[in-house]
DNA sequence: CATGAATGAGTTTTCATTCAT
DNA sequence: AATGAATGAAAACTCATTCAT
């Protein structure tokens, strides 16, 4: 049985080993890189033994694709329940840009690590295979492609804008060089996109 | 004298083993990435002993940082080139997206090792310590802050979106998830640069 | 559970890997210098993989040290034993002495190690940083002064003679130069020391 | 033609590469260890390129054989006119102590670098193989022995301790754990090594 | 489930030596 | 005689992964 019941503060602590070999590997990723990553390090940083991570997950790859799968999932929960709530495409467009912003703030170190993954690891060549939550932006986009509410570009290309325009957004205000506030980060972002595409 | 002589086609080759090496180093780094190529790789792709990176270079970071410095100032001349035929600011902002394409077509590897560095590699926290090519779209943005021409954003903030969907619309294009025609992207990408930020 | 247990020699088997790189690599370092013994010497040896090496040190340095202390205390126990036996300060210089020729009978490998050590390695300037056997023969020395048992020279001076004497006397004897035997050899040494210091 | 002639200074520069080769690698040798030392650290010193030192000697061994024999002749003349102008053993005893203390004085990095060797280098079996210098010594007992000037002790192990008393001073000195003044040092020595033989 | 010692192929780097010029 | 680029073997060290307990 786990020490965890002797704890009342466990819920400040990762539930099982699993989880906190999630947890390490997740701000250690982010914060260092994947390579530069080692599973020792992970091992240390979750309390637990470096051969643990085996029993867990098949090898350092599958944790990688497990952590991607499970934050890109969340991100894309976000942003589905914002997308629901919007009616017309630029507002869902909008609510989409503000749902990133959102879980950037919410789970700074997921969006560092799917930021990281994204750009480092490989491109999924067919946008059939895009993960989910640019699978929102396409699908927005096109929406207002077909109603007549957005300019006619390519949307794959303005997808692939936008998802740039707002990732890039986040990371020049977390490494400061933007000096605005967040909500006046958000807004211009939120504003910028729209402007983008509105007809 | 050197075995080129005799070779009518040295042009397509590497005068010096150090070109070699760089050649090698960059086309690996390009397409694998920086820590997933070893120094082994780059001396078999150059024909020559590993030991021999070493002569030319401190080492492997020493290897990175120069091809880094090389191609950034081949971007910037070619930026510098494009900027300085244009007039008004939103000719010159369109002139440096398109000199951006232009270096991406006729330097492909270098571009793709650049787009690498900038996004893996640490990022820069001082606007004054960006690397020359950023400078060349913050100084063209503030111009037209100035004078008026820009619809009024935080300059920063718009220059890394600028930069973003530029690098974005490359990456795009190359790995065909865009179908678009090589003029179409860029025309496209052009305009839509001008219509953020035209007043 | 373990395969010593099936092993009735495993009294003269390392214990653990560790204990088996220690040996390992002692007795390389005390037969071919430390700078010409690889770490993958020392493995083949130890019969174990080099990168163990690692696991339990941190670097070949840091397995140098580890012995120069284990052996060097060991030495330090020896002599700290010979002298508390012995009342006045000649019999105690006497004591240390055939303490330092004790040692080197008892544990050769480690004796050549900790000569290597400490003509090889970088000397200490203060005598404050002296290896602990130093120490006791300082102390000694400095016993005999007070007392007037010992004629008045440098006191570090004194001691450093007196080590070098005994030291170069095992190599002699060990390398075949000196043909004594052992028993003459360490009591024309301890006559000599005694000799050089009776006032 | 060398440059040197042009130098008025050329007294004060090697007259030859190979002179430059060697007084570079005795340099750094004496400073750093052999081991520690690379064949392109002397090059850079001495000036030249790394693979001139090959057409001067067959390999850095070779060099260090050369080195070695060289200082080990210009102590040999130091200490053989040293031991001409005494006449009794006690006497020329105590010339040959003075005679290593001036040399480690005249040439301290050509000494050094014979302590380096003489330590940590292969020990010559067979005194009749010892290096010149120390035959000196060996020769000078043997005649305080037959005489009977000196009192009865083996004559190599006496060899040994004394050479041993000698170099242990001149580096205690040169550290700086001893804070004799460098004429007491020697004094106290002499008197010493000659106490030690003295019936 | 959990541990951590053990593995071995891999990495970057160094170095004595050779060779074309 | 001199150069310095080139070589390749070997060095120290890392790391994802396995395995006995």
């Amino acid at each position: 049985m786990s020490v965890t019941a002797f704890h009342p503060d466990n819920r400040f602590m990762a539930e099982t080993k699993r989880e906190a070999i999630c947890d390490a590997a997740l701000s250690l990723f982010a914060s260092q890189g994947i390579d530069a990553t080692s599973t020792r390090q992970i091992a240390k940083r979750a309390g637990t033994a470096e051969g643990n991570i085996y029993r867990h997950f098949r090898g350092k790859d599958a944790l990688v694709r497990h952590l991607f799968e499970e934050n890109a999932m969340a991100l894309h929960q976000t942003l589905a329940e914002a997308v629901d709530e919007a009616d017309d495409p630029l507002e869902r467009l909008g609510a989409l840009v503000r749902g990133v912003f959102a879980f950037a703030a919410d789970q700074p170190v997921g969006f560092a690590f799917l930021f990281m993954v994204s750009t480092t690891g490989a491109f999924h060549d067919d946008p059939a295979e895009w993960p989910l939550p640019m699978m929102l932006f396409a699908q927005t986009l096109k929406g207002g492609f077909r109603s007549g509410d957005f300019r006619p570009v390519d949307p794959a290309l303005a997808t692939g804008w936008i998802v740039a325009m707002t990732q890039r957004a986040v990371i020049l205000h977390r490494t400061g060089i933007v000096r605005l506030g967040y909500d006046a980060l958000v807004d211009q972002t939120v504003e910028a996109v729209q402007h983008l595409l509105r007809r």
